[in-house]
Order: C-alpha cells, then sequence, then structure tokens
DNA sequence: CATGAATGAGCATTCATTCAT
DNA sequence: GATGAATGAATGCTCATTCAT
C-alpha cells in the first residue's frame, strides 16, 4: 500500500527523471559522435559523459546502434517538418525547390554551427546522411512533392525517381561545399542550387568578352 | 655467379608470393567490407578470409584502415584513369559531361556487379564514396575540366566550385537510384543526368495534355 | 531514509567484496611471481590463480607492473615498520645494528617461509630487493639513523653513504646466504653481521693452534 | 669433388664468419640489454641490430636466455680471470681484499662506462648480477681463496660462508654506490671497503671534536 | 529504476620459431 | 649456412552486457 502510494506520487517524477535520463544520453551521445565519430565511440565513451551508470543506458537503449538511430531520426524529423512547411506553401517547382533547398541548407548550417565550433570533425550531418528508411520517407515524400507540384503546374515530370535523386544529390554536396566557405552564404547557394536545377548550367555561364 | 643467378630466382618466386598474399588480403578485404561494411569489420575478418595466419596480415599492412585506403585509393585511381581519357576527348561542355556521366555510371555499375550479385548490402562504392585527398583530387581535376571546356567554348562560369559539387552530387545520387532499377539502364541515367545538368527539369517536363 | 540505510548495507557489501579481489590478485600475483618469476608472469597467468575474471584485473590495476610494484611496497612497508620500532630504541650504534639486522633477518625468514615451503624458485624477496623509490628511502633512513646514532656517540662518520651500502650488502648477501642453511639461523646471523660491520673480519678470525 | 674441394678453401672462411656473426649477435645483445632491459628485449630486437636475418639468429643461439647466459657467462669470466691474478699474487688476508675489490671496482667501472656513456639505464652489471652456476663458482672461488690466505697466515675462520657472503655484499653494495658518484673514486671505495672488512665501522669513525 | 563491479568473448598485435628457397 | 616471409600461439586489453545489491 505504501510503497503503491509512494509510487503513484513518483510517477510523475519518475517519467520526467526517464524522459531526462533518455535526453541526458542522446546529447552526450551527440557529443561524443561528433567528437570522435560514430565508429570509433563506444557506450562508455557516451555514458561516461553522463552522470549515469554503466547499467542505466541499457534501460533506455538496446545498443550504440539505437542511439544512433534514434539521434539520426531525430535530424531527419526536425528536417521534415521544416519540409512540411514548405510543402504547404509551395505553389510553383521553382518557388518550391527554392523554399525546400533553403530549408535545407538553413538546417545544414544551424546543425553543424554548434558542433564545428566546439571543434567537431565528425560532425558532418549524422542526422541527414545515412541510409535509413525515415531516410526513404524523405526521399518519397520530396518525389510525391514533385510530382505534385508539377501536376498542379499542368507539367509531366519525365522520371521522378532520377529527378528527385538529382534534387538530393545537388542539396547534399552542394550544401556541403556551401559549409566550407567563410563567410557560410546559404542564400547564394538556394540562389545556384535553383537556378541550377531549374535551368541547368547553360544560365549560370556567361558569354566572356573578348 | 651461380649463387646470384639462384638468388635472383628465389626472390623472384618469393616476391610472386609476396605480391599475391598482398593481393589476396585486398582482395579478401574488399569482400568483407562489402559483405559486412568496413567498420564493423575486423583485420580476423579479413584474414579468415584468407588461407593466410593471422600475422601475415602485419606483413603487410599495419591495420585495416591502411587496408581500406589502398583499396579506397585503388577504386578512386580506377575511376580516375577513365576519367582521364574522357577529359582527353572531350569538346564540347555537354560532350564533357556525357563522357563523364557516362564512365562513371559504366565504372558505378562494373564496381558494383559482382558485389550485388554476392549479396553484398555494403558494396555501395567504398573506392568513390569516401572523404580522401584522392577524392579531393578528382574534385579539382574535375573543376579544372569544367572550367577548360568553358573557356574553350569562350564562356565563363559563374561558380566552378558549385558547379562541380553539383554535378558531382548528381552523379552519386542519380547512380544510386539507377543501380536499384533492374535493368541497369546507364544509359538512360547518362542521357538524364546530361540533360539535367546542361538545361534544368523546365526540358524534362513536358506539357501535360489535357 | 530507508533507501540510504540499504544503500550504505549494500556499498558495505561492495567494499568488501572489492576489497577482497584486490587482495585476491596481489595474493595470486606474489605466489606467481614467485613459482616463475615476475618478469615472466602475465596477468592470465596471475588472473587463472583467481577465481576471477579477465577483465577484473583491470578494475584493480592498469598493468602487472602495477601489480609488481604495489607488492614490492607493501614489502617495503613491512620492513619499514619493523625498523621504524628499532630506531626508537637504539642507544648506541652496535645496538642499533643488532637490532635493525635482526629486524631484517627475522623479515627475510618469515617472508620466504611460506614462498620456499611451496617450492617457490624466484621468492627471494620482492619487497625488499628492487630498485624504487621505496627502497631508496629505506637507504636514507638508514644512513640518517647512522649518523643519529653516531652523533649521540659524540663520533663523526668517515663516509655515511658507503657505510650504509656496506651495511645494507652484509644484510642482503649474508641474509641470503643464511636462508640455504638449514636449520634457518638468525640469531647467528645477527650476531655475525654485527660483529663484522663493528669489528672487522679480525676479531672472527682466530689463532690457530698449532 | 668440386664442392668439397670449395668446402675446404671456404672452411676458413666459413669459421671466421661464424665466429664473426656469433660476435655481432652478442655484442647487439648487449647493447640492445643495456638500452631496454633484458627481459624487455625481444630476439627481434637485437637482430635488427645486425646485419644478419632473423633466422640466422637460431643458428648461433636456442633463444634469447641462451644468449643472456653467454654474455652474463662472458662478464663473469673476465672478471674470474681477474681474480685469478689477484690469487696468485695474494699474500695476506688485507692484501687479498685489497687487490680483489680492485680488481672488480676496476672491473665495474670498465663495463660500465661504455654503457652509461651510451645513456643505458640497464646496464649496472649484466655480468655479475645474476645468479648462476658461474657466480655459485665464484663464490665458491673467494670462500677458498680466503681459506688459503688464513691458513697462510696460521689463522682459522670462524664462518668462511657468511666471511664470503659479507665480503661480495660489501663489493656489491658499495660498487653500485660508487658508480653514482662523480668522478667515479675506485681507490677510494677500495681503501673503505678493504679497511671496513678488515677491522669495522670502528676504524672508520672519529672521535668528534667538542 | 539506478548502480557499478564482474564477466568473458573478442580484438589487435607481437613474437619466437620454422622452413622453403 | 643465410635468408626472411609465414606461422599461429599467446598476450594485453577493451567493451558490451549482465545482475546482485
Amino acid at each position: 500500500m505504501d510503497a503503491r502510494v509512494e509510487q503513484e506520487e513518483l510517477s510523475g517524477k519518475r517519467a520526467r527523471a526517464k524522459a531526462a535520463n533518455r535526453q541526458a544520453i542522446l546529447e552526450a551521445a551527440r557529443q561524443v559522435f561528433a567528437r570522435m565519430g560514430a565508429d570509433a565511440a563506444t557506450v562508455r565513451d557516451i555514458i561516461r559523459e553522463t552522470d549515469l551508470a554503466a547499467g542505466t543506458f541499457y534501460n533506455y537503449f538496446r545498443s550504440k546502434e539505437e542511439v544512433f538511430e534514434a539521434l539520426a531520426n531525430e535530424g531527419v524529423q526536425r528536417f521534415r517538418s521544416r519540409l512540411a512547411s514548405v510543402r504547404a506553401r509551395a505553389t510553383s517547382l521553382e518557388a518550391y525547390l527554392k523554399a525546400a533547398y533553403s530549408a535545407y541548407f538553413e538546417f545544414l548550417n544551424e546543425e553543424n554551427e554548434e558542433a564545428i565550433e566546439r571543434g567537431a570533425p565528425h560532425a558532418a550531418m549524422i542526422g541527414v546522411r545515412v541510409d535509413t528508411p525515415e531516410m526513404h520517407a524523405v526521399f518519397e515524400e520530396i518525389r510525391a512533392d514533385f510530382e505534385h507540384v508539377a501536376q498542379s503546374s499542368g507539367l509531366s515530370l519525365s522520371d521522378s525517381g532520377f529527378l528527385t535523386a538529382a534534387a538530393i544529390g545537388i542539396a547534399r554536396e552542394v550544401g556541403d561545399h556551401m559549409l566550407r566557405r567563410r563567410p557560410v552564404d546559404t542564400a547564394g547557394a538556394v540562389e545556384f542550387a535553383t537556378q541550377l536545377f531549374m535551368n541547368g548550367a547553360g544560365t549560370l555561364a556567361t558569354t566572356r568578352k573578348k
């Protein structure tokens, strides 16, 4: 009885403590992964960054991989929610692209800012790089967006799979390249990526003066 | 005199054996990396795939990473040499792109054929995926090619860094996508990637009939 | 409240277990070192003598050397505390020597008894043989004792460093020799060493009858 | 026939080459042992210091221990031959002691000079420290010398075993101590050790002025 | 639920030794 | 007899995971 009452009284606190522990582990993992790479990191490395005991880790995750996945999904989800806003407001293909690239490049910049400042060589995009079911879902969302926008404009896309892949490829590589430049110019990257995807390299080259 | 000849004969055999062993380790590593991923793989996994003894590994490589690097460089070099032929024959930007994408997609297909058939989920491009000095060199080569071809055509590229990044991004993602389709259609991928890069998505969408 | 009490009970048990494990490792190491020599011994040899698991060793010591050192210091400290009593009661140089030699030879005998009975060829004095900072401290203690006792007697020692070295040398070699005789005669060894150090070999040789 | 003749022609050369190889290994071992300690040293370390191949080592020695023993015996033998000269010329106990201590301290100094200059922390007396049959032989030789000299002087030693042990103990510790002082004063050490052994500490202490 | 010591499988690596050449 | 690559047993050590408290 006593125990039960106590348990119920505590349940709120406990739930909060549980959530806090889970978050603590995730945050520690994020830092450790960034600092030494997810592959080199060990569960011990993560738990050491925490004030929890080794065994406690296993109350929340079954393995390092599970943490990694959780972290990755978290990242993807963050981007996905941004993409959802974009989708809602998209009118033309070009407008959609601009908004989507903008969302991605901003996201990339924000996510890496914290890590890069801390001198974290392995930072580069834990959340969005990995080949997970979540990432495939994002691919399909974008493809659907493309098709939807195209349809609205009375267009038929030749190969939406390839188009989506290309859009994503541009985002990734141009995004990485953008991060290496100082100052980081997301607006420029958005402009470039959108122009290239819409009109090709032709418009990006100018006839030289003699 | 006699001794010298004999010694050379011997060292010939030995040298051949050494080279063979090195190759055996590399080949085993390629398979192991493909099967279980380079990070999960251990030196033991590699040497087990071989009929060599554990210690022998260390006569040839100092660590798993060294094997990985050797393998990666090997792959990049193979592609680089193809790229060199392309460069030699490039006339216009479009011709260069077509040839380069063709080189890459064919390369991708060949390299992965063997691995995919063996059911190797981690196959996807050890040689060309990793972020090595070699890869940066390839990036710069392509950028230089772009600038050279542009100059020949009397054009000035707006941002050769971003352009190169975009071209590579398209290659990577469209390439991966291509591999997932059956039958693998490299020619179609080449056509798509070239068109997109040159003219943008506009030309790839057709006005729908009502 | 309850929890606190419980925790202390638990930690008590744990603490006891930890101490017991540490002792078990030390004792096992002592035996193994005695049996096969500290250099030939491996961590596995030590842990095998224990009912602990291999990894547990590293919860207590970082290496075999650390165990060795702990063991050596332990031995030296045991002897040092005996020497402290001797010092407290020393009046003349001869009295000090007698007491110190007695302390050492008894110590030597006791420490090696257990080991020799078990047929341990490498027993001979882990604790006092090695060249550690602890041993140097003992050297300096003895030298200080010499000077102090001499001063009390109104004497000035010619070379306290050499004198200390000589006293220790005699202790070591005569002590080892003593251990090889049956029955072990510590009293005789004390008498001999003291006489030799005080008066030289002259008093130990008697004129032969014709 | 041909082969035989060739072999016989070479036999001289070969014998010399064999001896040279053996010496090369011994010398390399001496250096390696001095540099890193005999226990830490490996056969590889030794052979690396040589221009011989790994396998060649085993044509001359069966193991590192055998080299060590050879080296140790060599050292003891060198000292033994000096001791033999001493013995030949010894008249009184004091004269013998003086000569023997002199022989040992000089020997110690010479053997370690080369090593210490090269910055070899592990040098300290490979040749004379170890507990080998050879060392026991030396012990017995000295004991016999003691008895012989005593007899010549019409004396009877109380306990020649302990006396010998004491003399050796003094030699060892005073010798080590001597090596630590700069400049190394072998003459002083000889004087001290002889005086102490002959007359005890009494003569080495002087009454203090009030 | 938290704790943290124990576990023991598993890994990288070294090394003495062998042996085909 | 010399060579030096191959061998594979052995070692130190780490780490994910368990479980008594």
